[in-house]
DNA sequence: CATAATATGTAGCTTTGGCTACATCATTTT
DNA sequence: AAAATGATGTAGCCAAAGCTACATATTATG
């Protein structure tokens, strides 16, 4: 290493390990996206058809039905989801949980998001990446900031 | 299939087609995130320091010097960085292009998220994660509803 | 200058989430 | 009832992005 680099822009460039700290909270975040994305649909799916089946989810999420068998598995594995053959896939306590809190979280992003300006279809399309990220914290104050427009 | 699901509630849920490409575009973007993330670190280190070494940058990202090496050898494979042995890592024009539109875009969203309320760090933290999932005409958005906020 | 410390690079393993291809089970149609 | 269709499951492949461990090169230090 040359220089120190004793941050010539403090404001900018934040310490070394503030800065790896959100890269790995943003990494943490992608593990789980999947899975809130598939525990979403089928509490969708159970609520609108009363049923979950492989095949629905997999077309749904525009993957083949092999890949959502196995993300499957891994819902089980990590206690969310449950499933009996040929029977399509349940959901845990847990896996109905996280359900409800990413249908909610996602509902205020596309709020927030129209209430700044951002055309629906593009709200809503954006929103599918952009949920994942966004804390408590900044979701407690979108709240705030929707209440306030509209209240 | 039992029920063809005609839509119980056409607002919410969304065709299997339109709902399958959403999904589909948070994939590609988040496959392009970490070569974002990569960037824009190297631009900076450019910036700062005068050399981006591979070390600093697996610093800087929170990740191990192995890890870091390989990303870059993908960032040189998709002409966004070249390297030479022992000399650093240093941005194609492409890379460089990608740097600045990723840091403007980084600095809109943090603003934005201060904007409606979000704290600073939490600003700074969530935007990380978020950033690779916003669109042009969101950011479009974003800079208006700034401007209009305070011109 | 020799040695220690640091940086860089390589090899090989793991998990995740895609895919295709093939096999099996269930349902519907003839 | 038999056959066709569609759903489900399994196996094996790939690339990405992480890791550890080891090897080598460079730089700093005694």
């Amino acid at each position: 290493m040359v220089k120190k680099a004793v941050l010539a822009t403090p404001a900018e460039l934040p310490g070394e390990a503030v800065q790896a700290e959100r890269f790995e909270k943003a990494r943490s975040a992608q593990a789980t996206a999947v899975l809130e994305d598939y525990v979403e649909l089928i509490d969708d799916l159970l609520a609108s058809d009363g049923e979950a089946r492989p095949t629905d989810i997999a077309r749904r999420l525009g993957v083949t039905h092999a890949t959502a068998i196995k993300t499957i598995t891994r819902l089980k594995r990590e206690g969310l989801a449950t499933s009996k053959l040929y029977r399509g896939v349940f959901l845990t306590p847990e896996g109905h949980g996280l359900a409800d809190r990413v249908r909610s979280r996602h509902r205020l992003v596309v709020d927030l998001l129209r209430a700044v300006g951002v055309p629906e279809d593009c709200a809503e399309l954006d929103a599918e990446g952009i949920e994942h990220h966004v804390s408590d914290v900044a979701l407690a104050a979108f709240a705030r900031f929707l209440k306030r427009q509209s209240p």
